[in-house]
DNA sequence: CTTGTAGATGCATGATTTTGCAGTTTTTAG
DNA sequence: CTAAAAACTGCAAAATCATGCATCTACAAG
């Protein structure tokens, strides 16, 4: 693993936990915790996080504009994200959870498109209101600080009592036993209450993310109608997957 | 193989894997891994990938912001919410409304202000959701989609269950008779609930909305605590509204 | 056909970077 | 205060890199 992933890992970390402990890192990076300290040491040089005894937590005051949301491989993102468009029909209830896999897929619903979309992210609920025929509903509650969604009972209770036709769930790691398995504990269990009340669950994701694992499941892959990512759907990295009958777009 | 068709398949490798590594282009292509690093380094300079310690990472790239607001007379909207700031303290419960002069004290807030604060703007909540010390709770509805903000029964709901300290209120218009009046009727409402709400009501506006009036009440001068204008507060044109009994700041 | 030249490639070598370990110092918690 | 955990420092081994140089190839001019 080249050092650049590790800081990038660990940037990820940081934003889903708002911190960072370096013994998990050691962990789960399989390396030394001296490296770990090192990487802490060499990021917060950078500004990119604080350094505190055991960890790392995130720095105070981000001076670029909040507003500004950087997509890494945006290319690569609307190539898979522009497969899934053929799943969307006029009239659908869709629920979309947050990440920029996602945000990419608003920016290129349609402008035609009727369909009423529920999210409980802010920079897609601020894309898609620049949508003319969607309606589009804010699930409340507590806000992430940096993920830009909102989490908790709030935000399970209005998930639970939709009835959606379809929805389109990010994916942090995805796997052939354990299934779709996320970072942090709150959006899994967001997620599960996402899948219960859709009729139809697709989840888009690069290839890279096949086969990696986080601590919190969300579910196995029968719970997973599609997914879709930027492979060939015969490719061979895929078989498995195929096998355990998920439609692969 | 040519140069030009290795520089096509490190950068297709580079977009599946998001990464590649010197030793396993050297494999790959079987070439020696001094080649290899020319390669990269090319690239580099190209500006098309970042060569890093043992392969190359992709460039981080900037979407276009489809997120910039517009905010007009920004300076004047400055100087209008940093006379407010007093207003603010530790552990307050607060309630904002949207507008353009909220957002810009929303950017305003000094950074270790610790308070709770209850939103239906979606830009107000991007631009809180950066702040360290900040319980930040998105009121969720049904998305009026040109102010970008939720609006409805939902709305009406959560916030008549606030009890909070203070509210800030933006304001199309103001006049003595009449008070405050809006354009649209479900804002009207949304914000005579989040009156109810509050032990102290804030409206700041700049003085151009003084003395006009739309077509839906939200409340009478009397119901407001606080106006905070661009004047100084004892410029004759206030002499009406300071009679009233409001505190203007 | 021969020859010269420019660019590409691989190898050797020394420099640089990364990483883990051992020993020491600092910080935290009780 | 004391003990444990975490962090820092110096060091050495391994990996990676830059550089110079010889070789090879392609191609054009003579």
């Amino acid at each position: 693993m080249l050092k650049a992933e590790r800081h990038k890992y660990i940037m990820t970390k940081l934003i889903e936990d708002q911190k960072v402990v370096t013994t998990d890192l050691a962990l789960a990076l399989d390396l030394s915790e001296d490296t770990i300290r090192r990487d802490l040491n060499e990021l917060d040089s950078k500004k990119l996080l604080e350094k505190v005894y055991g960890g790392a937590v995130q720095v105070k005051e981000k001076s670029a504009n909040v507003f500004d949301i950087a997509i890494t491989a945006e290319e690569q993102k609307k190539q898979i994200v522009t497969k899934a468009l053929s799943l969307l029909h006029d009239d659908q209830v869709i629920i979309m959870s947050g990440g920029s896999t996602n945000l990419v897929f608003a920016k290129l619903i349609p402008a035609d498109l009727k369909a009423t979309i529920y999210t409980y992210s802010l920079p897609i609920a601020m894309q898609l209101s620049q949508h003319p025929n969607i309606d589009l509903i804010f699930i409340g509650g507590k806000m992430q600080k940096n993920a830009m969604v909102t989490i908790g009972m709030d935000v399970i209770q209005v998930v639970s009592k939709i009835k959606a036709d379809i929805c389109f769930i990010g994916a942090s790691s995805i796997n052939i036993k354990q299934g779709l398995t996320e970072v942090g504990y709150e959006i899994s269990i967001v997620k599960k209450a996402m899948i219960e009340a859709s009729d139809r669950v697709v989840s888009m994701f690069a290839s890279n993310k096949l086969n990696t694992k986080m601590p919190h499941g969300v579910c196995d892959l029968t719970q997973l109608d599609t997914i879709v990512t930027e492979l060939d759907p015969e490719d061979e990295k895929l078989d498995e997957y195929r096998k355990s009958g998920v439609f692969i777009l």
